[in-house]
DNA sequence: AGCACGCCGACT
DNA sequence: GTCGGCGTGCTC
């Protein structure tokens, strides 16, 4: 019996919360068409839909199948390669593949209208008619400018009409009247000549002989798998090898993927990037772009237009068909890790996919994260003695160590660091005496100093001096935050505000004070210590208007500066080449943290402070504030010993068996009603008993914030030395806790978690 | 996730 | 008498 017109049936991933794929008939598709965009009915509603595999069958009732409604044929299918990205990061995060699928698109590809927005995308091409090709040009009337302008220009070839509109005045009248005449007509688009391989231009300073020993070495790895941990101290000049490893990427005909942290995505950045690679075709991608510039972004590197794209953490999705290297700048950053949805590190999918593609990848840091660290250290045991001797040998050296221990620019040296022990030692507003001091030097000198508060506002919280009353956020477990300016307070989690209270609410004192520090208070202070010196302050609050941050930053690089108070925005990429003082803070603030990586995150923070002072032949020197300099980690920083503070760090880990010593995953469990969240995790931990095979399953504790923007918020913390036996772990819970969970619950599992 | 349906409280 | 709260169920 042969059948006529056998249905076909598509596979299409969707965007919503669930494992499954759903069926739909689509009589035109084959298998060239798995990992096209479709156009789907879905319930009441119309959405996207990704084509994941093709059939001749499906199991659901014929009664329920409905069809495709339409397929983009316009864009590219998603390359398999790609496709096995996604399906990685569902499986290892344990999310729905529709939504690990979509949510790596650009938005406009997700939404139900992608066909129209790829339509008004599209350029229009005109070109001359035969009989537009007879015409005279010198015959047209001498006052038609526009028209004449527009002609010449076609009869050289078809031009797209955005490139016409920018070249020549008044074109749309122009192109009007002569369409009327039947002379110009809209043209197919010219075929697409192929890019020569850029020529990137001479690096402007010779590489010093370790620069020069680790590009050798990425070059000689170009065209297969290796990652590299390019370590190296602050202004050592890591970006130089990632240019000179790029370059050489792009004469071999690659691309080349450039991920950078969410702050240090500095226009100056891609001005370098630009420089240096004059004829390559670079493209940004990051969450600020409109919808249509990340859209045209991303088909543009699809289409293999691009060579090199520079992104943010979400870059690492970028459809790149022939990628050739991967680079991940400051790789211990906390950005790289995305806290909602599909809770991915791009780092650690960096990898996955430079493995996949067969090419090198760099992590490059001053500061590596310890799992970076061990995976380049050949010393660490870290993966553990449940592990056969095979196994615990490869994964010993499995990354590279490229080691840059000297400044680029030979004059420049590091900073020397010295302690404020505030024990001994009177502070004006949280300023210690001997800072001040310092900064009166530099003010002679003509030298600029910076002053790092890792907090903004005037005060972290408003105390009453009878009572001790601290007004905290009506919506979250935390105190409001008092900024004199607005005289208002901020909740800094949530951003609800309030008044300033006239009274305590507690027992009606009117004597209400600020307590502790923050940019504002600092900047007062300093204001009222040095009159005359130009201060500028620099956090989210004064920079919330756009562009307003890149003109402070510029305005202190040209020296109009004399003090910069700020939080973490003043931390990353920029150089000041007269700053010689660092100052800092409130260092101390995380050693209360109960966070096992609050030691790495503060050392890093402060390692990057430090590397802003004496960066262009002025010595640089500074002061860190602190209650507890007999600290081991200050010690560390003094010396600036990375290494030794991380294999303090990880003895440590390996006795309390945390990660890089074994892998955590975090169950979130957030409930609106009072004690929903605690009773649910306790019934989830529950669930694994009997079930928990090499896998340590924690008790339900209150989160860090225990409750946020009006959520009750507990988190149940898994661990196990074997990667593999959380991953089967997780697969089962996960199912379990879907079964038990009601609606008021909202939870997820947080596979690798930064935050614990 | 959306978007419906459905069953109990205060209102033009 | 309706408008509308959010609990439960389904989407090929």
């Amino acid at each position: 019996m042969r059948r006529e017109n056998r249905q076909r049936i598509a596979r299409v991933a969707l965007d919503v919360p669930l494992d499954s794929l759903f069926d739909f008939v689509a009589n035109d598709i084959d298998e060239a068409d798995i990992g096209r965009l479709v156009r789907v009915p879905f319930g009441k509603r119309t959405t996207m839909g990704v084509v994941v595999e093709v059939a001749d069958h499906s199991d659901v009732d014929t009664a329920k199948l409905r069809a495709v409604e339409e397929v983009l044929r316009t864009v590219e299918p998603i390359a398999r390669n790609d496709l096995a990205v996604a399906r990685f990061c569902a499986e290892y995060y344990h999310h729905p593949l529709g939504q690990t699928l979509l949510g790596s698109l650009p938005p406009a590809l997700r939404t139900a209208r992608a066909a129209q927005i790829l339509r008004s995308m599209e350029a229009r091409y005109f070109a001359v008619t035969a009989e537009g090709a007879q015409v005279d040009l010198d015959r047209l009337p001498a006052k038609s400018v526009a028209q004449r302008g527009l002609l010449s220009a076609l009869k050289a070839g078809p031009r797209a009409e955005n490139e016409l509109a920018a070249a020549l005045p008044r074109f749309r009248p122009a192109l009007r009247a002569l369409l009327d005449k039947g002379w110009i007509a809209t043209a197919q688009k010219p075929a697409e000549t192929a890019q020569a391989p850029a020529d990137p231009s001479p690096s402007s300073f010779e590489l010093n002989e370790e620069q020069n020993a680790a590009s050798a070495q990425i070059l000689e790895a170009l065209g297969r798998y290796q990652a590299f941990l390019l370590h190296g101290i602050t202004g050592s000049g890591k970006t130089e090898v990632y240019l000179q490893s790029i370059a050489a990427a792009l004469a071999a005909r690659r691309q080349a993927l450039v991920l950078v942290p969410e702050i240090n995505l500095t226009p100056q950045l891609e001005q370098r990037f630009r420089a240096r690679f004059p004829s390559a075709s670079i493209v940004m991608l990051h969450s600020h772009m409109g919808e249509r510039e990340r859209l045209q972004a991303w088909l543009a590197t699809q289409a293999g237009r691009v060579q090199i794209v520079l992104g943010t953490r979400l870059a690492v999705f970028a459809p790149l068909p022939s990628l050739g290297l991967v680079i991940v700048d400051e790789e211990h950053d906390p950005s790289f890790k995305q806290q909602e949805g599909l809770r991915y590190s791009a780092r650690d999918v960096a990898v996955y996919r430079a493995r996949q593609r067969g090419c090198p990848i760099v992590l490059g840091s001053a500061t590596p994260s310890l799992e970076s660290w061990s995976n380049a250290a050949s010393s660490f045991d870290g993966s553990g003695s449940l592990k056969g001797a095979a196994e615990t040998k490869a994964a010993q050296s499995r990354y590279r160590l490229l080691s840059l221990t000297h400044r680029a620019v030979p004059t420049s040296t590091l900073p020397a660091v010295y302690l404020l022990d505030l024990n001994r030692e009177a502070a004006r507003e949280g300023v210690a005496e001997g800072l001040l001091r310092q900064i009166e030097q530099r003010l002679k000198r003509g030298e600029q100093s910076l002053v790092f508060v890792n907090r903004r506002g005037y005060a972290p919280a408003l105390v009453c001096q009878q009572c001790a009353w601290v007004p905290e956020c009506s919506q979250c477990a935390a105190r409001m935050v008092f900024h004199r300016a607005d005289r208002r307070l901020v909740c800094h989690h949530c951003g609800h505000t309030s008044r300033v209270p006239a009274r305590c609410g507690e027992c009606g004192s009117a004597d209400l004070a600020p307590l502790g520090e923050g940019t504002q208070r600092v900047e007062a202070a300093l204001a009222a210590q040095f009159p005359d010196a130009r201060i500028v302050r620099i956090d989210r609050d004064a920079t919330r208007a756009k562009g307003s941050a890149q003109r402070l930053f510029d305005a202190a690089g040209r020296g109009e500066v004399d003090i910069l108070v700020g939080t973490q925005m003043l931390a990353k990429g920029h150089d000041f080449p007269n700053l010689t003082l660092v100052g800092i803070l409130n260092a101390d603030a995380s050693m209360f943290s109960a966070d096992f990586r609050a030691p790495e995150r503060l050392f890093a923070q402060l390692v990057q402070v430090a590397g802003r002072a004496g960066r262009a032949g002025l010595p640089g020197e500074v002061w860190i504030q602190t209650r507890f300099p007999n600290h081991p980690l200050y010690a560390a920083v003094q010396q600036q010993d990375f290494a030794a503070f991380a294999d303090m760090q990880l003895a440590e880990r390996n006795m309390l068996l945390m990660p890089p010593a074994s892998h955590l995953v975090l169950l979130r469990v957030e409930g609106r009603k009072p004690g929903d969240a605690l009773r649910f995790a306790r019934g989830a931990v529950d669930l694994t008993r009997g079930h928990a095979r090499d896998v340590t399953v924690f008790d339900a504790v209150p989160a860090a914030l225990e409750r946020k923007a009006g959520w009750e918020r507990v988190q149940v913390m898994a661990q196990s030395r074997s990667r593999k036996a959380l991953q089967n772990f997780i697969g089962e819970w996960r199912k379990a806790i879907a079964g038990a969970a009601p609606r008021a619950i909202r939870w997820t599992l947080d596979v690798d978690p930064l935050e614990v």
